[in-house]
DNA sequence: ACAAATACTAATCATTTGATTAAAATACTT
DNA sequence: AAGTATTTTAATCAAATGATTAGTATTTGT
């Protein structure tokens, strides 16, 4: 019987293999992938991606590592970068997003695909250890400005959801969006390079954004977001009279 | 050879058949759905989803064609209203979305993904006609404000993409802040409620939100986002010095 | 140059899976 | 109640699919 070569085999073609499955699991999910789409992207026998791999499943899940790894990694240096504002994080990120976006547009519907399909696995892959909200130095930093009264207080996983929120969807909605607004490839991206320059606006005035507190005192998680000052919102009081 | 039923089949099963198929389709997705699944959640016999349905893709495009329409349609009446301001159309959009998702959580991650694995097929499906973007009332409430300066310009897919990801993000990664927030479905869906009066609040200071007019003066599709009064934002010197 | 190790392929296997068939069970009509 | 139509099932088929095997080509070490 053969043994599997443990030590340098061709880096070449196993590196070869593993970005066309990349390409292809990426594209499609897990379900959807036939081994057999993965050895024709990547040119070679069907054999060969369990000589190299063993299975189509181990295989997956050393492409779906990678991907959390590096996505979690280089989200955790902006987070807890003790130099920068709170302000400047957020830039850094929704940027740092969008380009990485722009660059693997179906990154994240397949991640949420996978770990919707099982989060067990893949929220264990995570860097549970590493992603632990509450000693980000970003929390900290929230903590403080609240504390300080520069900001009103607010559950900040509201502001992170709608950071996530904002700056993904587009990219997870984008053959919907594309079809409504007739954009192409090139004038969607350019639209999304715009929202990196306005969505940390929007974040700010978010942010800033006192909250009426009329209706249910209930705190859900620890913070409480009711309670503020002025109710420049109520009813249909606001700025537009149809 | 067996004639298949024109009229009236025993609509009992017929509709418990769909029922599983929904449930399974909208789980799982169509790649990783089994007819057997979908026979075995039903209860009945794998072949009698072939004697109603003919295939498994013919199921799927009954359900899928039955989400969108009810997603559709519910929005249509909502955008086409005449007697209401858009604030309020807004805020009944984001309560109306918000209630459906918490009955039908994954159902976006769904349609979402669906869309992506065949977007030609599905974007046909939705009803073209119906929801062109230039005819709905609220695209008119929102030039008209524009005009009388009410609010500053801006590209309003900007808005909607603001609107959609902010809602419907917590639930297509639900699995992920359920696990870091450390929150029951319970929760979950008490802080979904929250967001229902805090989204709208968030979208208006977004809207009336000034936008400086520093670099691109590119315009994307029609609308020039850039231009307007008050650079409340530039740089670092905003509201949070670390 | 030769032999052993490694890389690769064609052919094939065993399961899974969507679909069909033929027959049994149930309902309907008269 | 008999006969017909409809509903449901068990058994089976054929294609797809993940995996393996046995053997061939190629590289590597000496």
């Amino acid at each position: 019987m053969k043994v599997r070569p443990e030590i340098e085999p061709n880096i070449s073609t196993e590196e070869k293999i593993k970005e066309a499955a990349r390409k292809v699991f990426t594209r499609k999910g897990y379900a959807a992938t036939r081994t057999r789409d993965i050895a024709e992207e990547s040119g070679y026998n069907l054999a060969l991606i369990n000589y190299y791999f063993r299975s189509k499943e181990k295989l997956f899940d050393i492409i779906m590592l990678e991907h959390l790894q590096t996505f979690v990694h280089s989200i955790i240096g902006i987070v807890n970068d003790t130099a920068t504002t709170l302000q400047q994080k957020l830039e850094v990120l929704i940027s740092h997003y969008i380009d990485m976006l722009i660059k693997n547009p179906d990154l994240p519907l397949f991640i949420l695909t996978e770990v919707n399909a099982d989060p067990v696995k893949l929220i264990g892959k995570i860097g549970v250890n590493d992603l632990d909200h509450k000693e980000l130095f970003i929390s900290k930093q929230w903590k403080e400005l609240v504390k300080a009264k520069k900001i009103p207080p607010l559950n900040p996983a509201h502001i992170m959801m709608n950071v996530i929120g904002m700056t993904i969807f587009p990219f997870v909605g984008s053959p919907l969006i594309r079809d409504r607004m007739k954009l192409s490839m090139e004038e969607f991206n350019t639209l999304m390079l715009e929202r990196k320059k306005l969505i940390p606006i929007w974040i700010q005035a978010i942010i800033l954004c006192p909250i009426p507190n009329n209706s249910n005192p209930k705190k859900t998680g620890e913070h409480n977001t009711t309670r503020n000052k002025v109710p420049i919102f109520s009813g249909g009081s606001g700025f537009l009279s149809k």
